[in-house]
DNA sequence: CTTCCAACATTGGTGAAGCCAACGATATCT
DNA sequence: AGATATCGTTGGCTTCACCAATGTTGGAAG
């Protein structure tokens, strides 16, 4: 009695169709490619993400409250001391208590703390550049304001 | 001795443009838009993203093998197991040895678990309209192609 | 002035998701 | 037969997002 055999095994790296086709795959595929890649090469510059968002921050709109720099870089207030706490270790940012209002801590970009926003801000750039290497110039810019307007439209909500 | 009030706080909720334009920011924050979207809808189907993506590939490819079922999902085999686990615990898929090869488990999806990948499906196709709401049919195709070049650009690298 | 509420920094914990190392059992290749 | 590879499984690690509770402080209402 000798047995059929049905070989319905998938071909091994076929992603289903189900899945390739949907929006949010293809965002989430993208994004966790950018993230990996901007894992590796933060990494090997001793950051990561948090870092940089706050860093960033820091150097656009000068010395803040930890609620505020949470708020602009979409950080949740708690993550915050924590990333803050591994630049203070690094002096990177320096946390000075706000004379006018007790509750808060000011903090501030330290000069070897720019250093490392450029450095990092080098490296950005190349990252930009890996993730959207197949697409050319106006490709990306397409790209980038559909996805400043889906962004917006879900951060704008109050 | 008046005090000079220098206000450099930055506005809550404004980004730094050194991220607002940065593709991998962007991406970033549409993924964690439409992820914290998929996972608000699946929650309330009592499913997350591992679930969908193994259910999907089973109804596409028939049964197969957890090793298998990994690698077109692009899901490590370890997490592999957990979500099975759970699928199983529900019914959803069933696990049984393969007689041709015994290192092997073949996973088949029951008839419970073809409803709730039909279930799972409609809801996808919400959150899908949820995340790119601002966008019109044709730009949503514009993204979709676009975001799909980059993604098999960073997938096809044997 | 007191009372009450809101904002702040901090601690601690939860969960999804991706990734890696190791192990025993089994298949396959040499 | 022995070396090599695959498979399922367990366990652990990291990033990221989020939430609850606490004590302190500011500011507004009574």
């Amino acid at each position: 009695m000798p047995t059929v055999r049905l070989r319905a095994m998938p071909v091994d790296d076929t992603t289903p169709t189900r899945l390739k086709g949907t929006p949010s795959w293809l965002i989430g595929q993208a994004a966790m490619h950018g993230h990996r890649i901007l894992t590796e090469r933060f990494a090997a510059a001793g950051a990561r993400g948090y870092h940089y968002r706050l860093l960033a921050a820091l150097q656009e709109f000068g010395p803040a409250s930890q609620a505020t720099l949470g708020r602009c870089t979409a950080i949740d207030r708690s993550d915050v001391v924590a990333a803050l706490n591994e630049l203070a270790a690094k002096g990177l940012i320096e946390r000075s208590p706000d004379p006018d209002d007790r509750r808060r801590n000011i903090i501030t970009l330290t000069p070897a703390g720019a250093d490392h926003l450029d450095h990092l801000t080098a490296a950005l750039a190349e990252i930009q550049d890996a993730l959207l290497a197949p697409l050319s110039a106006p490709e990306r810019e397409q790209l980038t304001h559909l996805l400043a307007r889906v962004v917006a439209h879900h951060t704008t909500r109050p």
